[in-house]
Order: C-alpha cells, then structure tokens, then sequence
DNA sequence: CTCGTTTTGTTCTCCCGTTCACAAACTCCT
DNA sequence: AGGAGTTTGTGAACGGGAGAACAAAACGAG
C-alpha cells in the first residue's frame, strides 16, 4: 500500500496547510511595504510564530530559501500561492443570504485571494428580487445548474442551523466537495468531502472559560 | 512554584476547552428534544466526535455520570455551563458596524449563550445616527467609558485589517482582556490578555489546498 | 443476595506537532 | 583564496492529544 509520490504531492502535515496562508499574507504585507527579502526571523515575526518551526513549515514545500541570506519574498510568495492552489480562481456558491450571508458576499477578500463568488442562493422567495454585491439572489433550487455550469466545488453555507443539514446534503449530491459551514450543526458527509466550521459563539465561549479562570488566579494565560 | 488548587479550577487542556462548547449545544439539543439522560455515546454520535474522547473530556471536570446509565443531561448541561462560564452574562463590545459588524450585532445566538453585546463603536461619524438591533451606534471615543460603566472584558474587532492594531490596544488600555479578531491581523498584546481569531479566507485556502490534493490524487481526506 | 449487563472513568500506547540545537551552505570582506 | 559571520534546513528530544482497552461501579433480574 505504499502511496506513490510520483512527481510533488508531498504530504503537509495538517497544521503546517493551516498556517500557510498566514504566511502567504505576511509575504503579501512585506511585497508592498518594498521588501525584496527577508530571513525566517522577519517572516516568523510578521506571522506571529516561532521561527523554527516558520522554516520546518516551508520546508514540506522544498527549499526555496538561500542560506545566509534567507527567502526571496516575491518568489517564496508565489511557490506558496501555487502549493496552496490560490494561483488559479475557485468559484464559490453561498447559500443563506441574511445577515451572514450579505456580509460574506460584500468581502473583497475572497477576491483578492483566488476566490470568486458566482452565486448567491436563498430559499426564501422574498429574496429572490435582491441584488447583493452585483450578484442577484437566486432561488436555492439553482443548486444544481450553478454548480454544473460553473464547475463549483466550494460551498458556504450560511443558513439558520434547522436547514444547514440539508443544504450540506444536496450540496454534496450536486458534487460540491468542500463545505465551509458557518451554521451550529455539526454536519456528517460523505468520505472525500472535507467541511471546515466557523462558530463564533464557541470562540467566545472559549474567551469566557479564560477570563473566569483570570477572574478566580490570575495566572499566565495566552492563546494562540 | 507549585500551583495550588485550593478549590476547583483544574486546569482543562485547550483541546477539551474548545469541545465542550460542543457538548454543550449537543445537550441543548437533546433537552429540546425531551431527552433526560444520555450514554457517552449518544451525546458523542451527537456532537461529531470519538466517545472516549468525550469521556475523558468530561472527566476533567469531575465524575459527573453515572456507571450503567449515562449522564443526566440537564445536570451535566449546568455542570459545563458553569465550568466554562457561561451561567453568568458576559458584556461584550463590537467595535467596526460594517457588513460584518451589522451581522454580528443583529445575530441572536450571543445572547442565548450566555454574551450580551451592550455597545457597537465605529470610528466613521456617518455611522453614529444608525440604530442596529435596538442599540446606538456610538463613537470609538466612548470606549473607556463603557468599558467602565458595564465592567467590559471581551472585545470583538471587525475594523479593516488597518485598523485592527490600534483597536486592539485601545481596547487593552481601556481594560479588556480577550479579543475575538474578525480582521486578518496579527495581534500582538500583552501577556494576561487572550485574543482568538477568526479568519475567513484561510479556512477558504485549507480547502482549497485540499481541494487542488483532490484533483490530483483523489485518496483520502477528512477535515475536523 | 448474587450474577450478568451496561456504561463510566482511567490507564496505556501511539502519533502528531513544537521546539531546540547544530551542521551545512551561502555571502562578504580582507 | 580563505575565514568570519549569517541563516537555512533538519535531526532529535519533548510534550500533548487521540483512541483502544479494561477495571470499577451501578443497576436489574431472579
Ligand atoms: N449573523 C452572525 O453574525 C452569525 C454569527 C455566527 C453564526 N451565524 C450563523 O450563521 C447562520 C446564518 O445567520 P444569519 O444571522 O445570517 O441568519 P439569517 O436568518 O439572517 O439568514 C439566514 C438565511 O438563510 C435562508 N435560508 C433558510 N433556509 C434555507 C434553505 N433551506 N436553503 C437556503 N437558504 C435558506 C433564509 O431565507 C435567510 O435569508 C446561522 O446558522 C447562524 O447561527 C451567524
Ligand atoms: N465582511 C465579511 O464577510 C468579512 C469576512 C471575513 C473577514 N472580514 C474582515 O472583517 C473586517 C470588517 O469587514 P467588513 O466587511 O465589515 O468591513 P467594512 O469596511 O464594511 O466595515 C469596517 C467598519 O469599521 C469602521 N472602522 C474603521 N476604522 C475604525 C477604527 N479605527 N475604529 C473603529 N471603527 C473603525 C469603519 O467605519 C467601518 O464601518 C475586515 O478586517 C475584514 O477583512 C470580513
């Protein structure tokens, strides 16, 4: 069962893909304020991390920096961009357009970022009349034709938590693969479908828990 | 050195810190739906995750089950509630009522968990004559003195990326001590202070990164 | 009261991720 | 050309979390 790796496709360990693209906009920030290169101590700083473990992150992608000089930031941006998957343009489907949704679809920083946002979808038909960020509001029953047509296979689901089951259902049935899922639910998927979850209330559920705790000693805390 | 526990206040590890939100809203869903006592692996299968996990989880907290039957699912409920906080009402300010901002304000799930958001600040002067969600919008300038008036501790930014920095200072000179950071920022502050964040696109790029790993080679994947 | 059944709480092992520390490699200066 | 000074890339130690597996505890049947 030895996996071949015929070409790249090296595997990145988990952690290492999540903190890539925090490393892709430190090398953003530098590229405009002029700098040209930078050593793994900058970029580590910029990033908020450890610098070695900045150096062991970059090198699952290969060796792209120069030993006593360090990285160029123009290039190391790029190779990053590439094994990320941001150098080409992923379209995006949000379904749910209320407070959420509307949010998410007047951010620019899909855009800048290789997303792009092809549809918007609602179930209710009082929305359908809407235009939002240039995109008219579409009935959710699109799903299908949108995601065929424009070869969708990331989703947003911003719907109340009682349909966000649902939508993930017929999105996956649709051939969506990827779910990014903002509703309180926890969603079971097929194999082969990656969901990721942004909950804001356990996110600050989390701030809570630490400040009872400096409430009763205040010890050291600290949170990545 | 030794730490002393003179009363409770274990100390939980981070990982189980951030499942019992989790557990939490799978218990709420259970008593909604009639539910009084539950197995670990009822309430795992519920929650999305391992039932040994969820046993060790809870027993951080104490020895709250019962060998044979389950957990009572109201007791435990409380048990957790109290353990991460959320008995009591946590004041909360968002600071930056642009699209996100609004959504934020306008959405209820806060204040059924335990968080009440008493003010939205915006530095824009063209924003302060708006009512969102029954509140004033009201000037960055009164920072300190809410902050004060309602014994503030957790601040939310949904500034531009730009502003973010100076936000979140002012908000740790005013006294607020954990920071919920919607902007795509590295946040530096000092010790004693928690900040989280909430970032978007990178959770867009993951499963892109994924995504483009697919096409490639469709092996396995799975995400948390 | 005793035995069998159920389910918790916990121990043990393995794996992943973090961090330290250092040799290898490159540049620059003399 | 050679040596001093930098900085990368990585081997190795360490710590924490995940999951399997099991003993202890509670309950019910007879
Ligand atoms: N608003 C926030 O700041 C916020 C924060 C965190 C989490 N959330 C979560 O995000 C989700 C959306 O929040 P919101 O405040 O935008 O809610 P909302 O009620 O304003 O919007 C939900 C939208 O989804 C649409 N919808 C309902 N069922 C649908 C279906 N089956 N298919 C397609 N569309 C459907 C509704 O018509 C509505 O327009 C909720 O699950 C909420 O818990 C919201
Ligand atoms: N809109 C989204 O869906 C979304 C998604 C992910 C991340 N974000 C991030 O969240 C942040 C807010 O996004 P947005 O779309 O709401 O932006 P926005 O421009 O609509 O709103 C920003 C608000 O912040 C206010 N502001 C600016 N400087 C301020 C200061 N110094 N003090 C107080 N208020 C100030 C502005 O007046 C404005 O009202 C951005 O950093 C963005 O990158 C937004």
């Amino acid at each position: 069962m030895t996996a071949r790796t015929p070409d790249s496709a090296r595997d990145i360990p988990e952690a290492t893909v999540a903190r890539l693209p925090v490393y892709l906009r430190a090398l953003t920030g530098l590229a405009e304020d002029g700098t040209t290169t930078c050593s793994s101590e900058e970029l580590a700083a910029t990033a908020g991390v450890n610098s070695a473990k900045l150096r062991k992150d970059l090198s699952y992608l290969g060796s792209y920096g120069t030993r006593g000089v360090g990285y160029d930031v123009e290039y190391l941006r790029y190779q990053i961009a590439r094994e990320i998957g941001v150098t080409q343009d992923w379209p995006v489907v949000i379904v749910g357009i209320g407070n959420l949704g509307h949010a998410l679809a007047n951010y620019s920083g899909f855009r800048s970022r290789g997303f792009r946002v092809v549809a918007l979808l609602d179930a209710d038909p009082s929305r359908h009349d809407e235009v939002v960020a240039g995109l008219d509001v579409r009935s959710f029953e699109d799903l299908e034709s949108i995601v065929a047509e424009h070869d969708v296979s990331i989703g947003v689901i911003a719907t109340p938590a009682v349909a966000a089951h649902a939508v993930a259902e017929r999105m996956v049935a649709a051939g969506i693969t990827s779910i990014l899922n903002f509703a309180p639910t926890v969603l079971s998927v097929p194999d082969g479908v990656d969901v990721r979850k942004v909950d804001l209330s356990i996110e600050l559920q989390i701030l809570a828990y630490h400040e009872q705790r400096k409430a009763v000693s205040p010890g050291s805390e600290d949170v990545s």
